[in-house]
RNA sequence: GGCCCCUUCGUCUAGCGGUUAGGACGCGGCCCUUUCACGGCUGAAGCACGGGUUCGAUUCCCGUAGGGGUCACCA
C-alpha cells in the first residue's frame, strides 16, 4: 500500500551529524529512509546536521557520502548543508518572538547550571524553571530565545513503530531555539529544515523519541505541517550495550576495508536487522523496494551479529561476478604478497572456486595466496603433517604418473591420480591430500585437479618435486 | 532519579486468541566427498515472571523484574 501522507509525495531524509564516520546504525537509518521513500514513490533527501561548528569536520562528511555512496544510497537531491541555513532558522525564531510563542532569556550558564545543582540536590526533575518566561524587561546584555511551550496538558504521538505515545507537557521545558551568538540550536533547524524540505516522514533511531515531543511544540507554535514519525529501535552490540567503539568495527568503512565485505551483503544484513518480511533471508535492492513498509520494524533494539553477517556476506560473495571480485581482491593480494601480480591469468580461472568457499575479500585473498607463491612452498603445520603421514613413496609415484599426463586438464589428471589409489590399493584421499599439501601449502584448498589445472605442468611438478625433496625422497 | 520505550530458541526474527510455536545464523550428528566450502537430511535450543480478561493466552490488560533511550546555549 502506498502511503502519500497528508502532502502527497512521500519525502524522507536521513540527517547525520558530521563529526565522525557513517556509523552502522546510521547506515540503517538511511536504508530504511531510502527504502520507505522508494517504496512509496518518494523522495529520499540527505542533510548534513554541521551546526556544531566545533564538532564538525569536512573529513566526516566526506566519510558519510563516501558509506552511503558504497552502499548504494543516493539522495535525489543534493545534500542540504544545515549550517548554511542559519539565517533562514534565525528567521523563524525571531517571527516566534514577535509572535509571543518564544521569549528571550538573560539567564546565565553558570545561573543555570546552579539552578540545575539546586533541583538535584533538592530530587527535583532537573529542567529551565521558566524564570524568564513571563518577564518583560530586556536588559542589555547576552540572551538566548526560548520557546514558550504549553505548560498543561499533553502530547500525543502516533509513531509508527513505537504506536501511540504520551508525554504530559509539564515533563518538556522551554528549549532553547537561538544560542546567545545568534546561532540556531539543533532542535530549531531540524524543524525548519524537514518543514522547508518538504519532509513527510521521519524515520530515524529512537534516542529521538524524547526530541520528538519538543519539536512537535515548536512546528505547532510556528504553523508547520507534522510530519509522520517513525523511532526505530537502535543497534546493540553482541553483548547487549549500546553499540560502540570496543565491539570493533562501527563505520561502513571499516566492514569495506577491514572486514572486506560487499556492500550488498551488508545493505541485506542491515535491512533484516530490526526488519522482517515472513521467512525472507536473502533479498536484493529491487525485491527491498517492492515490500519494505514500517510496520515490519521491530519494537525492540537488535544485536549486532558478526557471524550472521559473515554468513550474509558468504552467500552473496558466491553469486557475486568473476570479474567483480577479481578487481576487489587483487590490490588485498597484492598487500599480502608485497608486490604486484604480474598477471591475473590463473586467479581468473580459479575464481569460481576460489569464491564459493570464502566468507569475505580478506578470505579469498589468503586461499588465493598459493597461487602467487615462489617455489619452494611453505608448507603449514598441517600440510607438514600431510606430507610427513603420507604413504611411503606416494608423491613421487604421483609425481611420476602425472609427469606421464599428455593432456594437462583437470579430467585427465584426476583419471591418473585415481589410477594410482586403485593400483595401490589406497583411498583416493591417500593420495590427494599429500599432493595437495605439495601443490597449496595447505590441507585446505580448491579442487585438487582444477588447482593443478591451471598451475600447469610444470609449476605443479616442480612443486610436487620440491615437496618430495623436503621429506627426503629425491624425484 | 524523573519521563519514555522495549521483552518469542545464544543471536536476527515469523506469529497478529485455538499452531506439533515456523525460518535463518551459530552449535551437534548423518549424507555427499580428494580437503574445505556449498548442498541435503537431522538434533538440541525459546514465548522473562506474577496476576487478570476469556471456553481458551505467546498473542489483550495490569503489575514485577530485566534491558534500552532521554533529561545541554551537542546533535
Amino acid at each position: 500500500m502506498a502511503e502519500t501522507g497528508e502532502r502527497g509525495t512521500v519525502v524522507t531524509r536521513f540527517a547525520p551529524s558530521p563529526t565522525g564516520f557513517l556509523h552502522i546504525g546510521g547506515a540503517r537509518t538511511a536504508l530504511f529512509n531510502y527504502l520507505y521513500a522508494k517504496a512509496n514513490g518518494g523522495r529520499f533527501l540527505l542533510r548534513i546536521e554541521d551546526t556544531d561548528r566545533a564538532r564538525s569536520t569536512d573529513a566526516a562528511i566526506a566519510a558519510i557520502l563516501d558509506g552511503m555512496d558504497w552502499l548504494g544510497l543516493t539522495p535525489d537531491e543534493p545534500p542540504v548543508m544545515q549550517f548554511e541555513r542559519a539565517a533562514r532558522h534565525a528567521e523563524v525564531a525571531h517571527q516566534l518572538l514577535e509572535r509571543g510563542h518564544a521569549y528571550r532569556c538573560y539567564a546565565t550558564a553558570e545561573e543555570l547550571t546552579a539552578m540545575r545543582e539546586a533541583q538535584r540536590a533538592a530530587k527535583q526533575p532537573m529542567r529551565y524553571d521558566g524564570r524568564w518566561r513571563d518577564r518583560t524587561d530586556t536588559p542589555d546584555l547576552p540572551y538566548v530565545v526560548r520557546l514558550r511551550a504549553p505548560q498543561e496538558g499533553s502530547v500525543t504521538i502516533d509513531d509508527r513503530v513505537q504506536g501511540s505515545v504520551t508525554v504530559a507537557n509539564a515533563e518538556l521545558d522551554d528549549m532553547v531555539l537561538l544560542r546567545s551568538d545568534g546561532t540556531p540550536t539543533y532542535m530549531l533547524a531540524v524543524v525548519v529544515d524537514d518543514e522547508d524540505m518538504g519532509v513527510t516522514h521521519v524515520i530515524r533511531g529512537d534516542d529521538h523519541l524524547n526530541n520528538a515531543f519538543r519539536q512537535l511544540a515548536l512546528i505547532r507554535a510556528a504553523g508547520f505541517r507534522e510530519p509522520v514519525y517513525a523511532h526505530v529501535p537502535l543497534i546493540h552490540g553482541p553483548d547487549g550495550a549500546k553499540l560502540s567503539k570496543r565491539h570493533g568495527a562501527l563505520g561502513v568503512d571499516a566492514y569495506r576495508d577491514d572486514m572486506g565485505m560487499l556492500p550488498e551483503a551488508v545493505e541485506n544484513y542491515l535491512l533484516k536487522l530490526g526488519w522482517g518480511h515472513g521467512d525472507e533471508e536473502f533479498m536484493d535492492r529491487a525485491r527491498a523496494v517492492e515490500v519494505f513498509d514500517l510496520a515490519g520494524i521491530g519494537r525492540g533494539p537488535a544485536r549486532f551479529d558478526f557471524k550472521k553477517l559473515e554468513s550474509v556476506n558468504a552467500h552473496y560473495m558466491r553469486a557475486a561476478d568473476d570479474a567483480r571480485l577479481l578487481a576487489l581482491v587483487t590490490p588485498r593480494i597484492e598487500a599480502l604478497l608485497g608486490t604486484a601480480l604480474p598477471d591475473t591469468a590463473r586467479l581468473t580461472a580459479l575464481m569460481p572456486d576460489l569464491k564459493a568457499r570464502a566468507r569475505d575479500l580478506n578470505d579469498l585473498a589468503n586461499a588465493s595466496l598459493f597461487l602467487f607463491r615462489a617455489r619452494p612452498l611453505a608448507m603449514d603445520e598441517r600440510a607438514a603433517k600431510l606430507l610427513d603421514t603420507a604413504p611411503d613413496g606416494i608423491l613421487l609415484a604421483a609425481h611420476d604418473v602425472l609427469a606421464d599426463v599428455t593432456d594437462w586438464s583437470a579430467v585427465a589428471l584426476e583419471a591418473a591420480v585415481k589410477a594410482l589409489a586403485e593400483a595401490r590399493e589406497i583411498g583416493l584421499g591417500k593420495v590427494a591430500q599429500p599432493l595437495r599439501a605439495a601443490v597449496t601449502g595447505s590441507n585446505v584448498s580448491p579442487g585438487l585437479f582444477e588447482v593443478m589445472a591451471v598451475l600447469g605442468r610444470d609449476e605443479t611438478l616442480g612443486r610436487i618435486t620440491d615437496a618430495c625433496r623436503s621429506t627426503g625422497v629425491t624425484a
